[in-house]
DNA sequence: TTAGCATGTGAATATAAGTTCACATGAGGT
DNA sequence: ACCTCATGTGAACTTATATTCACATGCTAA
């Protein structure tokens, strides 16, 4: 039998089993039996830590909150200039999703937007609120003379962010047949020439 | 009994339901039982005209291929000046999408990605074509002058993209709870902004 | 007209997935 | 030492879903 452990612990295993089984099979495969599987132990176990799918699916939208946002806002709380923040929450967040592919399919999964409203809610709010950090940083930019004057800070936030999301679902659709980071570096690049 | 009708109408009606069911509930809730529903005819029927539900995801990727390509390759062909065709190809986008909620759901879908290659394959193919499309105009643009010097055509294509699909993810997330038309609109000024 | 065949369907079947249950085990307090 | 309770698990149960089947129906061509 398994090595017992407290619930704190195996919530966080199963909380990350579950990103696992996201990032290599997709929400759809996202069965108790193969998080169970991913976490190397029983279905009936998973049970005894969470009350459900449901519960499990709140957990992981806390923690994917927490990831993404963090960072972030350390980032735009920094004494930087604002070009190089707004190019440091840019890479931070690729490289996040390039770790943990199962972040950006979980976030916009339809399951989750029209099977689970409440925690569709819980992620709008985080996203809400890590749009509007980078708008700030944006804000800023031009302010400083950074990024070019009459540019809006909100529209340029989501181009930056459409950018990486879309070429994440590319890379997912393209059967990751190119490199994520290369593809983005390029988007960045020409976003410099167009924006500043 | 339902009215006979030919196998030829019915596939056309049963690809038409199933991309109202993506739209209104999403993949996940694409099951038979869903379809003849949507479809108004008994589950057994959809059999007799679809050897299976793989079959009905391979005549849903193809009408989608041909509805999103078809309106692009027409625009671009045209004989307007670059700029205007890129309106005109971006505002169509936005409302096929907004006409047909299922198909960036279905496109996107790492039900699709993950668990039907062979189908991902064929969209990645289109998304390819229609890429290159969009580029070729934007490159149309820059050399007419209509568009700053020193962009990447290519890149600008993507960011283009991702600005209507991540406010796509945002609108399902969000609940449909902001105007999708609107937002793009405001998205597609900045982008004039930044681009010429 | 009518035989044949394409189309339509309720019911049955098989499999998968979420959840519960009865029982096992062992770490920690007394 | 041992009692108790949190932790761990195989098996059973329930529901959902894809698919098949036996049978019904009615268009169409000869």
């Amino acid at each position: 039998m398994l090595e017992k452990k407290s619930t704190r612990i195996r919530k966080e295993e199963i909380i990350q089993a579950t990103l696992e089984v996201v990032g290599s099979k997709g929400v759809r495969a996202l069965t108790i039996a193969a998080i169970a599987d991913s976490a190397g132990m029983s279905e009936a176990n998973i049970y005894r830590h969470f009350s459900g799918k449901d519960e499990i699916y709140s957990g992981l939208a806390e923690f994917i909150g927490n990831a993404v946002m963090g960072k972030a806002a350390t980032i735009a709380g920094g004494s930087r200039k604002p070009l190089e923040k707004l190019e440091t929450i840019f890479f931070s967040h690729v490289d996040l999703i390039s770790e943990h592919p199962g972040i950006p399919r979980f976030v916009f999964s339809d399951d989750i937007h029209l099977g689970h409203r409440k925690i569709a809610d819980t992620l709008a709010l985080r996203i809400g609120n890590y749009i509007e950090t980078i708008t700030g940083v944006i804000a800023a930019g031009i302010a400083e003379g950074e990024l070019r004057p009459g540019l809006s800070p909100r529209e340029t936030a989501l181009t930056l962010l459409g950018m990486i999301q879309f070429t994440a679902l590319r890379w997912t659709l393209n059967n990751a047949a190119f490199d994520l980071r290369a593809e983005t570096e390029k988007l960045w690049y020409n976003f410099l020439t167009l924006a500043r």
